[in-house]
DNA sequence: TGATAGCGGGG
DNA sequence: GTGTACGCTATCA
C-alpha cells in the first residue's frame, strides 16, 4: 500500500535493542501518519593516521564488538585528486556514537561523526523536512503513536508542489498572580485560564477557553480545579491534533508554564503525536520546547530575531499589541497590569467574561499573525526546510545547520564525507580575524549638488565563489605540487584548483541556488495564482537566503567546514574588485567615488538631470562589466542628495525607476529616526530635519525648525506626551544602584499611593521637569505634571533629547551645534527662550563642551544622574571647554 | 575604544 | 539528543 506524505518530524527510538525511525508527516488529504523504518544502522567514518595500518585498526574496531568495512571517500577539506581509503563503522545505538568517536579519535579522524541520527536517515533516503515521501508498507501495530502508523518497506523523495493543510492550534494562558511579584511563579501559581483557538473548526467550534471558575460566557468549559483543566487541555489538543503549535512568547512562557504545571500536577507531559514526553530546555536566555510531531511557531520570535530586512516593519516594541495593531489593524484587549486582571479574575460575572474574551484574543492574534501573511508568509519556511532538508522545528537554530544539511546531501551524492565540527573555540587562536571587506573612506558631508548613483555587484560574494571556484575542497594546500595554470591565486596568496580539474561544492551550491531563483523569478512573471505565487515568491526567497548567507558560513569558526583562508579569500578578492572599480570608474569617467561598502561605489557626478546622471551609471556599470572577470556591476539607484556622516552611516534622497517612472524615498543607514529611548519629538524633529536638508536641499531652513522646536520647548507649547520616554521596571525599586529617571518616578507614585505596590513589571512614561535636583529626580509622569500644571524642563529636552542625533548632522552640513541654536543673530539660550529666566537659578549657557570642577575631564553634556563619568564624585560642572562655551549648574 | 551586563516578551 | 542556541543598547574598564 502506497501513502505520499510531506514530512513534518523525525525521531527514533530503541525496540528490542535496535533503532527504529520513524517519520511523522501529513497525507494529501491531511491526515496525519507516522512511517516506521527498521534495521537502518549509526555509522561514521575514520580517516586512518599514516601512522597506523588501516586492516589492524579495522581489526581493533571490529574486536570492540563493532562492524567495519574499508570505503573510498573523498576528503573534503582541502582539494583531494583521488578518494582515499577510510573506515566505515557501523555502530547499533545512535547514542552510544560520541563515545566511540571520541574512542576512535586514537586512530585517526572521524568523519560524519557528529551527525544526528534523523539526518543520517534522511539524507541516506533523500528526504528532506517539508518534502514529500512515497512510502510503501503496510499498517503498523503499535500504541506508542497517537497516528496512523505504516511499516515502511520502501521510502523516496517525491517532488509534489502543492503543500498539506497544516493546523494550527493557538493558545494563550493567564495566570493570577497572588503575591505583589509582577510575574508569575511556576512553583506557586496555578494557571487559571487556557485558550484553544482552532485554525480548523473542532467540533463545530473556532475556539474553547478553559478556566477553573463558574462562568455563563460561552466556548468555555469550566474545571473544577487545575489538574482537571490540564488535563482536559491535553486531551482536546491530542484530539484536535494540530501540526503547528502558536502563541505569543510562547517559546518562552506558555509552553514551559504549562509542562512545568503538568509535572507538579502528575500529569503525563506526552502531548506530542508520540508516548515522549514534551520537554523546556534553557539556553541561557531563550527556551526550546520540544513536542514531537509537531512544531511551535512563536510569532513574538519571528518578529524579534527574523533580521529586520525581512520585515514588513520595524518594530521599536515587540509586545503583542504593538505588533498586531501595526499588522493587523487590531488591538488586544485592554485590562490593564496584573493587578487588574486580579480583580476581573475575582470579579463579578462581566469582569470575569472580559477576562475570558481577553484571553482568548491574544490567541486569535498570535495565530493571524502566523497564517495572514502579514507577519511572514508561512511559506517562507517550508521553502527553507524544503531548501536545507532540515525538519520544520530545527529551521530556527542557524543558518549554519542549513547550509550543513543541505551541503551534507550535495556530499553524499559525490561520495564525500562530511567534517566533523571543529572542536571548541577556547584559545584565541581560533578567533581567527581575517581582514573584512572594504569600506572605502566617506567624503563626509553634504553632496547636493549633482547626482550621486549608486552601482553595486550583482551577488558578489556569491559570483566570485563561482567564478574562482572558491571552496574548502578546492583549496590547495600544497600548490607546490601542481602546475600553475591548475589554480588560481587569491590576493592573499591561497590556491583553488580550477572549475575545469574540480568544480567545488561550495561553487555548485551557490550556482544551483542562483539559477534555481533566476528560474522561479522567471515563473513568478508567469503565475496568475495567488497561492501558487506566494509558494514560487517563498522558494526565491529560501534560495536568496542560502546564496547571501554563504560567504558569511565560509567565515563562521565554528562551520564544520571552517577554513580560514577560504572566507579570507573571498574578502580579498572582493577588496581587490572594488580598488579596480573605483579606479576604473575615476579614471574613465569625469566622477569621483565618494563612498563604498563590500560591493558598492557611490559616484558623485556633476548632473542633477536624473536620466542624464542614470544614462551615466548606466554607461559606467557597463564599462566596468567588460572589464573585470565574472561580476557584474549594476546601475542601482541615484540619490539626489546625498547626506554622509561617517562610514556605513548615512541618507539620501534615493530614485529609483520603476516601470519607467522614478520613485522617490528617503533612504538611511545607520541613522536612526526611532528609537525607544528617544521621545516622539525627537523622532518627529529628526525625520523633518531629514526631509528638509535632503528634499529641499535647504540646510538653513532646517536649522530653522530646530530652533522653532527649540522655542516651542522652552516656552511650554509642546504637547507633554511628545516629550514622554517609557522604561520598564523590572526589579525592586530598591535593587538599582544608580539613579534612573524611571526608577526615581516609580518611588515617588509608590510615596503618593501605597496601593501600587512594588512597581515591577510596569512601564512608566515620564517627563523631566524644571528643578535644580538630579535630572533623573526630577522624572515626573505627565498626566500628574499635567495635573499640577508643573513645568517641563526645556534644558533637559533640547540638550539631551533634540540635539544629540541632529548635531553630527548639521556639523557635516558646516553648522555647529551652538550656531545652530543660537541662529544669526541670537547670542545664548536667553534669547531663544525670549525672557523666560530659568526661575531655579541654573545658569544654562552652550554646550559644545561640559567639564567636571574636579577632575577637569571633558565630556560632551552632563550626565543622568549628575556624577561626573571619570572621577564620580562630582555633581558641578562647569568651566569651559575646549570651545570657550559652557555648561553650568549650581545645586 | 572595546568588552560585558542587562533586557525584552509573557502575567 | 551522533547538536546548536539572540541581538541590541547601556555601561563599565
Amino acid at each position: 500500500m502506497k501513502t505520499n506524505l510531506q514530512i513534518l518530524d523525525c525521531d527514533y527510538v530503541i525496540v528490542n535493542g535496535k533503532p527504529v525511525v520513524r517519520i511523522f508527516g501529513k497525507t494529501e488529504e491531511g491526515e496525519s501518519v507516522c512511517a516506521f523504518y527498521e534495521g537502518f544502522l549509526p555509522y561514521f567514518y575514520l580517516d586512518v593516521d599514516s601512522d597506523h595500518d588501516i586492516n589492524d585498526v579495522k581489526f581493533e574496531i571490529e574486536e570492540q564488538g563493532l562492524s567495519a568495512h574499508i570505503v573510498e571517500k573523498f576528503l573534503p577539506l582541502g582539494y583531494s585528486e583521488k578518494p582515499k581509503k577510510i573506515i566505515k563503522i557501523i555502530g547499533r545505538d545512535p547514542s552510544k556514537t560520541p563515545e566511540i568517536r571520541e574512542w576512535s579519535k586514537q586512530f585517526g579522524t572521524p568523519y560524519e561523526a557528529d551527525i544526528l541520527f534523523k539526518y543520517r536517515f534522511m539524507v541516506d533516503f533523500g528526504l528532506r523536512g517539508m518534502g514529500w515521501a512515497e512510502v510503501d508498507g503496510n499498517p503498523a501495530r503499535t500504541h506508542t503513536v497517537k497516528c496512523k502508523a505504516i511499516e515502511i518497506k520502501t521510502i523516496k523523495p517525491i517532488d509534489v508542489i502543492k503543500n498539506a493543510t497544516l493546523k494550527y492550534l493557538a493558545i494563550d494562558t493567564e495566570t493570577v498572580v497572588i503575591q505583589k511579584e509582577g510575574l508569575a511563579d511556576f512553583s506557586r501559581d496555578p494557571i487559571n485560564m487556557i485558550s484553544m483557538v482552532f485554525s480548523h473548526e473542532h467540533k463545530g467550534k473556532k475556539s474553547i477557553v478553559l478556566l477553573t471558575k463558574n462562568t455563563i460566557a460561552k466556548d468555555t468549559i469550566i474545571c473544577k480545579d487545575e489538574k482537571e483543566m490540564l488535563t482536559k487541555f491535553k486531551d482536546i489538543l491530542i484530539d484536535y491534533d494540530p501540526d503547528i503549535l502558536v502563541g505569543y512568547n510562547m517559546e518562552n512562557y506558555d509552553m514551559p508554564y504549562i509542562l512545568k504545571r503538568m509535572e507538579v500536577l502528575n500529569i503525563p507531559r506526552d502531548i506530542g503525536r508520540s508516548e515522549k514526553q514534551s520537554f523546556t530546555r534553557k539556553y541561557g536566555m531563550t527556551q526550546r520546547t520540544t513536542i514531537s510531531g509537531r512544531a511551535i511557531v512563536d510569532p513574538y520570535y519571528i518578529v524579534r530575531y527574523l533580521s529586520v530586512y525581512d520585515q514588513p516593519h520595524k518594530f521599536v516594541r515587540f509586545d503583542l499589541n504593538t505588533v498586531s495593531k501595526t499588522l493587523l489593524g487590531k488591538t488586544k484587549i485592554d485590562v490593564g497590569g496584573w493587578r487588574e486582571m486580579a480583580k476581573l479574575w475575582k470579579g463579578s460575572s462581566e469582569d470575569l467574561a472580559k477576562f475570558i474574551e481577553y484571553c482568548k484574543v491574544d490567541s486569535e492574534l498570535a495565530l493571524e499573525l502566523v497564517t495572514s501573511h502579514k507577519l511572514v508568509d508561512m511559506n517562507k519556511f517550508i521553502e527553507m526546510s524544503k531548501l536545507s532538508g532540515l525538519i520544520f522545528e530545527d529551521l530556527m537554530t542557524g543558518q549554519a545547520a542549513r547550509h550543513e544539511n543541505a551541503l551534507l546531501h550535495e556530499l553524499k551524492k559525490r561520495n564525500y564525507v562530511m567534517p566533523c565540527k571543529p572542536k571548541r573555540i577556547t584559545d584565541a587562536s581560533d578567533e581567527i580575524k581575517y581582514k573584512g571587506a572594504t569600506v572605502l573612506e566617506p567624503d563626509v558631508g553634504f553632496h547636493a549638488d549633482g547626482c550621486v548613483l549608486v552601482l553595486d555587484f550583482k551577488s558578489m560574494y556569491p559570483s566570485m565563489i563561482m567564478h574562482y571556484n572558491i571552496c574548502p575542497t578546492t583549496l590547495l594546500k600544497d600548490k607546490e605540487k601542481y602546475k600553475e595554470e591548475q589554480f588560481r591565486l587569491s590576493p592573499i596568496n591561497a590556491a583553488f584548483v580550477k572549475k575545469d580539474l574540480k568544480e567545488g561544492i561550495f561553487p555548485y551550491v551557490a550556482r544551483y541556488y542562483f539559477d534555481t531563483r533566476f528560474e522561479v523569478k522567471g515563473l513568478m512573471k508567469k503565475e496568475r495564482d495567488e497561492e501558487a505565487l506566494r509558494i514560487l515568491d517563498a522558494k526565491q526567497y529560501a534560495l536568496k537566503g542560502m546564496l547571501v548567507s554563504l560567504y558569511g558560513y565560509t567565515g563562521f569558526a565554528a562551520g564544520k567546514f571552517f577554513q580560514p583562508e577560504v572566507a579570507a579569500s573571498i574578502t580579498s578578492w572582493g577588496r581587490e574588485n572594488i580598488a579596480k572599480t573605483k579606479k576604473l570608474v575615476e579614471e574613465n569617467f569625469p566622477v569621483k567615488v565618494v563612498y563604498g561598502d563590500t560591493d558598492s561605489v557611490f559616484v558623485k557626478t556633476g548632473i542633477n538631470d536624473l536620466d542624464q546622471a542614470s544614462q551615466l551609471g548606466e554607461e559606467i556599470a557597463k564599462f566596468v562589466t567588460d572589464r573585470l572577470e565574472g561580476l557584474e556591476l549594476q546601475n542601482e539607484k541615484l540619490f539626489k542628495r546625498f547626506l554622509i556622516l561617517a562610514k556605513k552611516r548615512y541618507a539620501g534622497w534615493a530614485f529609483e525607476k520603476v516601470d519607467g517612472v522614478w520613485k522617490d524615498k528617503i533612504a538611511m543607514k545607520g541613522i536612526e529616526t526611532v528609537r525607544r529611548d528617544w521621545c516622539k519629538l525627537t523622532t518627529k524633529t529628526m525625520r523633518k530635519v531629514l526631509e528638509t536638508i535632503l528634499k529641499e536641499g535647504d540646510v538653513s531652513k532646517a536649522a530653522k525648525i530646530v530652533r522653532n522646536v527649540a522655542h516651542d520647548i522652552s516656552k511650554g507649547t509642546v504637547i507633554l506626551d511628545e516629550l514622554a520616554i517609557v522604561k520598564g521596571v523590572t526589579k525592586s525599586v530598591d535593587q538599582y544602584d544608580g539613579v534612573v529617571p524611571h526608577v526615581e518616578l516609580a518611588k515617588k507614585i509608590m510615596q503618593r499611593d501605597p496601593s501600587r505596590g512594588n512597581m515591577i513589571g510596569e512601564r512608566l512614561g515620564y517627563v523631566i521637569i524644571k528643578g535644580n535636583q538630579l535630572v533623573s529626580k526630577r522624572a515626573e509622569d505627565p498626566a500628574y505634571v499635567k495635573e499640577k500644571g508643573l513645568e517641563i524642563d526645556p534644558a533637559y529636552y533640547i540638550q539631551n533629547q533634540v540635539m544629540p542625533p541632529l548635531e553630527r548632522i548639521f556639523e557635516v552640513c558646516g553648522i555647529s551645534s551652538s550656531e545652530l541654536l543660537e541662529g544669526s543673530r541670537q547670542r545664548s539660550f536667553g534669547d531663544i527662550f525670549g525672557k523666560m529666566d530659568p526661575p531655579d537659578k541654573t545658569v544654562l549657557k552652550c554646550f559644545d563642551h561640559v567639564v567636571c570642577k574636579k577632575c577637569h575631564w571633558e565630556f560632551r553634556r552632563p550626565t543622568l544622574n549628575g556624577h561626573c563619568p571619570e572621577c564620580g564624585s562630582a555633581l558641578y560642572f562647569s568651566g569651559n571647554g575646549s570651545m570657550g562655551k559652557f555648561v553650568e549648574f549650581e545645586n
